[in-house]
DNA sequence: CTGAAACTGAGATTGAATTGCAATTTAACT
DNA sequence: AGTTAAATTGCAATTCAATCTCAGTTTCAG
């Protein structure tokens, strides 16, 4: 489970899992959904629990580098994240009006992939793909 | 040619041909390649002409208005564009060992897109995919 | 317990991007 | 060509996410 992973990562780096380590940690696996820093920060805040934004920014990167968490994207706002453990592999759809992020998956989205990168003799490990435009509510508001 | 395209965007607009936006817009095509505006900025000092770093951004946001440029992506650094008039559409493998950028254009990967967009009722207007992995080189080094 | 190393929070700082504004330029109309 | 309103410019100030500084605090191995 995600406490025991990053605990063993802190551990191998030297560093420790103090409250306000675990109290990131914990809020990010609290809820499902995309998050930006300063939205975590305050739901730290509203939780009882205590992390300055510094802090909330420094774990931040550190789930990024033990895997527990990934960077989705980059708005003109700041960045975007998620928790990808026990959470399977997505691709997303951003509306540019709102900036409703929307997931989804397809396997024959994936095989074209695996099949594109035969063609180029590349090894593929990972993509990520963001299709952007507007959502639903934002085409039908338009007109 | 991009002139003409600029001029008549401007003209829609009421907006007003200057010499700074004709000089970002002539040093926006005068290579090939991406660029961040702070470079751009530099490219059109250098190249004597003058155009403040507050006229660069304002004219790039204009070109990207008239889909004469495109913003690729942000990196922590800021934002990266390139010019896309005369430039077809591709999407991008990244060898994670040695750097290479391999371009690649799929038509059956667009048209999976378009249907995926359709499935979710979202109006996509563009998208980055990027995979990542070893290339063809690195591959064989690594055996 | 103790001390060295790791951490923290508050505020300062950075840096890309945007904005306010006074001076300047553009161009439509005489 | 001259006039004038509207558009534009550059500079400096501002914004805002993110990072850094550093003095005081906490952690934990020995």
């Amino acid at each position: 489970m995600e406490n025991k992973i990053f605990r063993n990562f802190l551990g191998e780096k030297g560093l420790k899992p103090t409250k306000e380590r675990i109290a990131v940690l914990s809020e990010v696996f609290s809820f499902h959904g995309h998050f930006e820093p300063e939205y975590l920060y305050l739901r730290i805040k509203n939780a009882g629990s205590k992390a300055s934004r510094a802090s909330v920014y420094r774990t931040l990167s550190l789930l990024v580098d033990c895997g527990l968490v990934k960077k989705v994207t980059r708005t003109e706002k700041g960045n975007i994240y998620e928790h990808t453990y026990g959470h399977s592999h997505h691709d997303h759809m951003i509306c540019d009006a709102c900036g409703e992020i929307i997931e989804f998956y397809s396997e024959k989205l994936e095989n074209l992939q695996d099949e594109i990168c035969s063609e180029n003799s590349f090894a593929g490990s990972s993509h990520t793909l963001e299709i952007r435009g507007h959502c639903k509510k934002c085409r039908t508001k338009q007109s």
